[in-house]
DNA sequence: TAAAGTTTAGACAGTTCGTCAGAATTTGAC
DNA sequence: GTCAAATTCTGACGAACTGTCTAAACTTTA
C-alpha cells in the first residue's frame, strides 16, 4: 500500500499543480485566457494528463471556484467566532466578504463564472457536490448567528421573515453589492464614493430595520471595525500590505 | 432618399430578426446554444451578412441585453410614476425588477452574461455606450425618487450615506438576490419560502432602518401590492397568465 | 440594357474542446 | 537483472465555432 499511497501523492500534487496554473492563467488573462491547453503547455504535460484530472474544462471551473469559496468559508467562520454581540459578527462576516473580494479579484469573479448555467451542467458530480457542501457550510454559519441572536432576544422575532430569510437578504446585498462594483459600471462617476463601505452600511441598515439590538452609532460601528482589523484579520491585512479596508474619508 | 429610407428599412428589420432569432436560441438553448452560425441557419442568411449587423459574439450579446434592459426601464418608469409617497415608488420599482426577471428567466441572465470583462472588453463602443446610458437612466430614476423624498422630509439626510449610495444599497440587494434566485442554489430546501416576497422586505427594512416615512404595517405594503397589480402592472401581469406576483402564503 | 455599385454567400484559416489508439513508463514476479 | 502485464502519458484527430475575405449575385441608375 506503500506504493499507492505515494502514487496517490504524486497524483494529488499534480492535480495541485494544475489548479494553481489555471488559477495564475485566468488571474493573468482572465477567463478566456484559460484553456485546456495552455494550462497542459504551462504544466509540461499533455492534454491527455489534464483530462484525467477534470472531466472538462468546466468541471476545472468549479473545482477552482470551490477553492475560492473555502477561503472565504475560512475568513467567515473566523468573522464568526468574533468576541461580540451577534449582530458584531455578522457586521465582522461582511467585512470578511469585502476582504474576501479585496485578496483576489478573481474570487468574486470565480462565483459569477460558475453560477451560469453552462457551467454547472456540464461540471462533474462530485465537483459540485462539493461545491453545494461548502455553501452550506457557510449559510449554516451565518444562520446561527441570527438565530443566536434571536435566543438572546437581541433580535425581535419576525412573523414575516425566518432567519434563513435574513440570510439570504444580507447574503443578496454583500453579492450583488460585489458583483456590481467589480463590473464595469463606473460608480465613482456616479456618485458612490467608497463602495465597500456603503455596502457595509447598506447591511447595517437591513439590522436596524429588524430593530437587531445594539443599534450602532457611527462611533461605535468605526470602533467594531477597528477591532476586527487588529482582532480577526491582522494577517490578512498584512498580507495586502494594508492598515485597513475602508480609507476614513474625514482627515 | 426613398430608396436608402426604404433600404434602411429593410436593414433594421433585418437587424431586429437576428436579435429575435438570437434570443429565442437562447431561451430554447441556453447561452452556449447561440452561435452565429446558427442564427444566420435560422435567418436565413450567411454568416457574412450577421457579421454586418455585429462585430462579433459579443457584441450580439451586449445588444440583447440592451433590449432586456430597456424593457426594465419602461417597467421603471411606470414605477416610479405610481401615485403615492416616494417610499412607495421606489417599493414599485422593487416590484418592477421582480416583474421584469419573472417576464423571462433569460432577462437577468443577459445581464450577468454581459457583464463579464471577456465581453464588454470586445464589444462594440456604441452598443457599450448604449448600454452605459440605459443604466445611468436607471439610476437617475431612483435617485430622482430618493432625492424627492429628502426633499419632503420624508427620509431624514444621513451624513455617511447620499441618495446614490441608497440607490446602490437597493440595487445591490435586488440584484444580487435575484442571481441568487436565478442560480442552481435550491433556497427552498434551504429554508428560504417564498424568496421574491423575501427580497421585497428585505428592501423594506433597507428604508426603515434609515427612517424613511412612512414606515410600513404589513397590512399597508398588502394594500400597497395588490394597487401595483391593479394600477401599475395589470397589463403586464395579465400577459404573464397570473394574478399577482408574490401568492399570499396565508389562506 | 449594361456598367457601376452594393450586398450576400460560403469556403477558409485559426482556435479550442474532448477522444483515443498507440507509445512510454512503471511494476512485480521470477 | 529481465520481461510481461499493468498503468500512465502523448499528441494527432474530428468536431464545432469564430471571424475574414473573395467571388458571385443582385440592385441601381443612366
Amino acid at each position: 500500500m506503500q506504493q499507492t499511497s505515494r502514487k496517490q501523492r504524486e497524483r494529488d500534487n499534480r492535480h495541485s499543480l494544475f489548479l494553481e496554473l489555471a488559477a495564475k492563467l485566468i488571474e493573468d488573462e482572465g477567463f478566456p485566457g484559460l484553456s485546456m491547453d495552455r494550462v497542459a503547455e504551462l504544466a509540461e504535460y499533455s492534454k491527455g494528463t489534464i483530462y484525467q484530472h477534470f472531466s472538462c474544462r468546466e468541471d476545472l471551473l468549479v473545482q477552482l471556484c470551490n477553492q475560492s469559496l473555502s477561503k472565504l468559508l475560512e475568513l467567515m467562520k473566523i468573522a464568526a467566532g468574533f468576541d461580540g454581540h451577534h449582530r458584531d459578527c455578522i457586521v465582522a462576516t461582511v467585512y470578511a466578504h469585502t476582504l474576501w473580494t479585496r485578496q483576489s479579484a478573481c474570487n468574486i469573479d470565480m462565483l459569477q463564472h460558475t453560477a451560469v448555467a453552462s457551467v454547472t451542467s456540464k461540471a462533474t458530480e462530485n465537483s459540485l457536490a462539493q461545491h453545494k457542501h461548502i455553501e452550506q457550510e457557510l449559510m449554516a454559519t451565518l444562520v446561527e448567528l441570527v438565530q443566536g441572536a434571536i435566543n438572546n432576544n437581541e433580535l425581535p422575532k419576525n412573523k414575516q421573515l425566518n432567519p434563513m430569510d435574513v440570510v439570504f437578504g444580507l447574503w443578496s446585498t454583500c453579492y450583488g453589492g460585489q458583483l456590481i462594483i467589480n463590473s464595469d459600471i463606473e460608480l465613482s462617476e456616479l456618485g458612490v464614493k467608497n463602495t465597500h463601505a456603503v455596502l457595509l452600511r447598506t447591511a447595517c441598515l437591513i439590522m436596524d430595520g429588524m430593530q437587531w439590538q445594539p443599534l450602532h452609532s457611527e462611533k461605535r460601528l468605526k470602533k467594531l471595525l477597528a477591532r476586527f482589523e487588529t482582532e480577526l484579520f491582522a494577517n490578512e491585512l498584512n498580507q495586502l500590505g494594508i492598515k485597513t479596508l475602508f480609507e476614513s474619508q474625514t482627515k
